[in-house]
DNA sequence: CGTTTTTATGTATGGTGTACGTAGTTTCTT
DNA sequence: AAGAAACTACGTACACCATACATAAAAACG
């Protein structure tokens, strides 16, 4: 991986091509490979062993091609990456049976989380801008809805949805380990903070963090069925209190 | 970068003696390198380059010794990642004077924020457990203490200092770019969501993103001054809202 | 038909992390 | 004092990585 170029406007053309899907001169071969063909096997690789599998030559091979013949596709590997990621996410929910905004939050935060459960390796995608593919895009299309129909404007409904995307990933960032975790026992989320250190934690210095350790983990799923665990529930429910007072307090006062 | 090894045992014995620093057994000659200078070397060239110029052999070089020799102080580039991470982390701010446990919330993530855009390749370290050196831990802990005070239990404390890492980091993630913003102007913050992409947004299949993107971003910082962006002020505000309004509601009811 | 464009392949380059062997240095044991 | 043992730094070597570039074949156009 050499450094990067990509002055945006370069980056911006090649996701346009990526998105409408390359017109060919139809001069040339008839291809045989395609974009979605290597995305598709990218998500394989990661799928059967990590991101740190996901090599060119690996992606080539799983398809039968040589090395090379990937770069008439696909202009990197990280624009591979990006187009293997959006596939990965899939389309999203569909939030149109929820009662109510909160609960529709509430599905989309589970539905994400179950994403990434199952595809731990999104988590290690490194991300350099905001969401540009069009899955990426319609799960952000769909969170945003319920956000803008409980009364948020515009940029709150933005800095809402980025805060709620922000809080699923992260949490799942480290109660789901990507690499580790698969070697042990599989699945039991990890115990949130701070296992492996606790014999050092010395008191004076860390007075909180013992005190919040002494308190176990409770393991508590969420009350709805949604499967959000206990440590993203929680924050989740406090962050939609706290919409729902502010929406709350607008529609009162003006 | 091979397959991790990396059971759990394995790694939590490496972190300790990363903590400890590893205790010498004073047979053979006095070591010339330790892994401070090497972490500290390692954050220089981050800063410097940015995460993907932090090779072994730049940083060996960057000392003066050859690449190998660093091997005999550090396992490997992923532990020295990690020492490197603590080591930019950082102490955490002092939030003794913060009048109420919101100030002192707000002061944090600020601080972090603000960590975060002066290194932003403290986001590219692949992290794959809950923070364990010291300087993280500290950072945690000085989040705990407000919360704790403000009336949380152990368990709700932990998942909302989770949730308020994760949403500074993820935040930050998307709106400080890492590696092409510092190609371009410089400094202002990217337009939140989606503005590459807006040529391709289908109304019918994105409305509410469409109706999201006419909403101007008003680029406002938040009102008191401790540097959040708008986009990750309201988010926090409102999710302090609801703790605050949690814990209200458990001391009058209960 | 030849020209032109496009695809797939092969080769080659400069990078990566790190396993391993060697030499030299210091301390502990005898 | 002499030897053994432990430890550091170094050099070499290997497997793998992304990808630049040249080559050859294939299809469509003039």
């Amino acid at each position: 991986m050499t450094a990067r170029q990509e002055k945006d406007p370069d980056l911006q053309r090649s996701l346009a091509l990526l998105w409408a899907g390359r017109r060919r001169g139809s001069r040339g071969p008839r291809p045989k490979l395609s974009v979605e063909q290597i995305a598709q096997a990218a998500v394989r690789v990661a799928d059967a062993d990590g991101l740190e599998a996901l090599s060119m030559q690996r992606v080539a091979t799983e398809l039968g091609f040589s090395t090379m013949s990937l770069y008439n596709h696909v202009p990197g590997k990280d624009l591979l990456l990006e187009v293997a990621a959006d596939v990965a996410a899939g389309p999203p929910p569909d939030l149109a049976g929820a009662e109510d905004f909160r609960q529709a939050v509430r599905l989309w935060a589970g539905a994400l989380w179950a994403g990434l459960r199952s595809r731990p390796w999104l988590l290690r995608v490194p991300l350099d801008h905001a969401p540009a593919g069009p899955n990426q895009l319609a799960w952000l299309d769909r969170l945003l809805r319920p956000l803008l129909a409980a009364g948020l404007v515009g940029g709150e409904a933005r800095s809402a949805a980025l805060h709620l995307t922000a809080v699923v990933r992260g949490t799942a960032q480290i109660s789901l380990s990507t690499s580790s975790e698969r070697k042990r026992a599989d699945g039991l989320p990890h115990a949130g903070l701070t296992h492996a250190v606790t014999e050092f934690l010395d008191e004076e210095e860390y007075p909180a963090l013992t005190a919040v350790h002494a308190a176990e983990t409770g393991d508590q799923q969420s009350p709805d069925g949604d499967g959000l665990p206990f440590e993203l529930s929680f924050g989740v429910d406090r962050f939609l209190d706290g919409i729902e007072g502010w929406v709350a307090a607008r529609t009162s006062s003006g």
